[in-house]
DNA sequence: GAATAAAGTGAACAGCGTTCACATTTGAGG
DNA sequence: CCTCAAATGTGAACGCTGTTCACTTTATTC
């Protein structure tokens, strides 16, 4: 009794997506191979193609699969949190998911469409998310700013908590020393938040 | 009366830099094409690799030629100032260069050794005087930092303005507009030295 | 059960960085 | 000035890549 035409794609973009996130994983973004691929997934190398567009669009996949776990780690650190307690949370949560699954993170960052088109809307809402789950704890610690001024700087806060542990994961001349991030860290989201409550 | 060997081969090494500069300038890291060059320098497509061992090592040479841009827009800028104007000219100066060469100043952050190894040293240095050139400044407005600590604070300043910028230049729905991006940063480069006196 | 549409297949294609056997040019010694 | 070994220039060829396509196999529908 074989599987229906449906579950037998969609199992099979399943095993794609599984084989493609081990590699990202291990191996990092630069090491996909689309033979690699259909061998880890038992599919002929053209089967790929019938299952994703092309690479990009498995790439995608494997992004939107690292940005649902980003997110969960991320909603899990701050629950219950507010004010400056949050985004220390926040801030701890990314950097330790970001040295924890290093390769996999990185490919949400280092991905570019090959065409050089943008990524699609679900993707880039995606993205989004991550400096929106800031505005509340930062509408805390700062409660003089306007709707419009509070989304630039929340993602202004994003991207540079981001760019400290990127340069560090990335560059290991340039950035933080491993046991010197959590506290640089630390003092950073103090120095942001400064003026509010401590507790 | 032909150059001498030692002569030509300087004038290729130049040619084949001054295109790789120039494509990466307009199409970006990625749109290196080893026949485009040796075709744009007038030389064989060997010959190209009697001049640079692969193009890992043609790029190092142009982004060695960027960051030495980037190195004088950088002490142009803070000539004369310390303290909080210096790191305020600084970071003024660094993102008007990201925006003014998007695409060679990607490219020092963007390139990795194919390989996987390490850069060499010469590079990682240049890379090191952005950082190292924070330090004085910082020095004014926190002068209770140990030099570890400051040197901590330096890499952990330069990667956080670094970020907001990169998430600017690369990420348009992720990062500010570019109308806001000077006055973000003001404000946040304000917060990092707060407690300095103001002039 | 036969007809039809969908999915699976792997050889073939175009493009890439890199190499190599060979042609050319160069500069020092006779 | 000529000679000739050695350095340099050359582009076809190699191995690898993502992607396509004519063809076979399979699932669904009437």
């Amino acid at each position: 009794m074989p599987d229906t035409r449906s579950e037998r794609k969609a199992a099979l973009r399943e095993r794609l997506v599984d084989a493609a996130h081990r590699r990202i994983a291990r191996d990092g973004l630069g090491a996909l191979r689309a033979r690699d691929l259909a061998a880890e997934a038992g599919c002929a190398l053209g089967s790929l193609y019938t299952a994703f567009a092309d690479i990009d669009a498995l790439i995608l996949a494997v992004n939107a699969r690292t940005l649902v776990e980003l997110g969960t780690a991320l909603a899990r650190a701050a629950d219950g949190k507010e004010g400056r307690p949050a985004l220390q949370a926040l801030a701890g949560a990314y950097a330790r998911f970001a040295f924890a699954n290093t390769r996999a993170w990185s490919a949400l960052f280092e991905h570019r469409m090959a065409d050089g088109g943008p990524s699609p809307d679900w993707f880039l809402a995606g993205h989004a998310a991550l400096f929106e789950r800031l505005k509340a704890p930062l509408a805390v610690v700062e409660p003089h700013l306007s709707p419009e001024a509070l989304d630039l700087r929340a993602r202004t806060c994003f991207a540079a908590v981001h760019g400290i542990i990127a340069l560090s994961v990335h560059n290991r001349h340039l950035g933080l020393p491993g046991h010197s991030i959590a506290s640089e860290l630390e003092a950073f989201v103090d120095r942001i938040t400064m003026g509010a409550p401590k507790a």
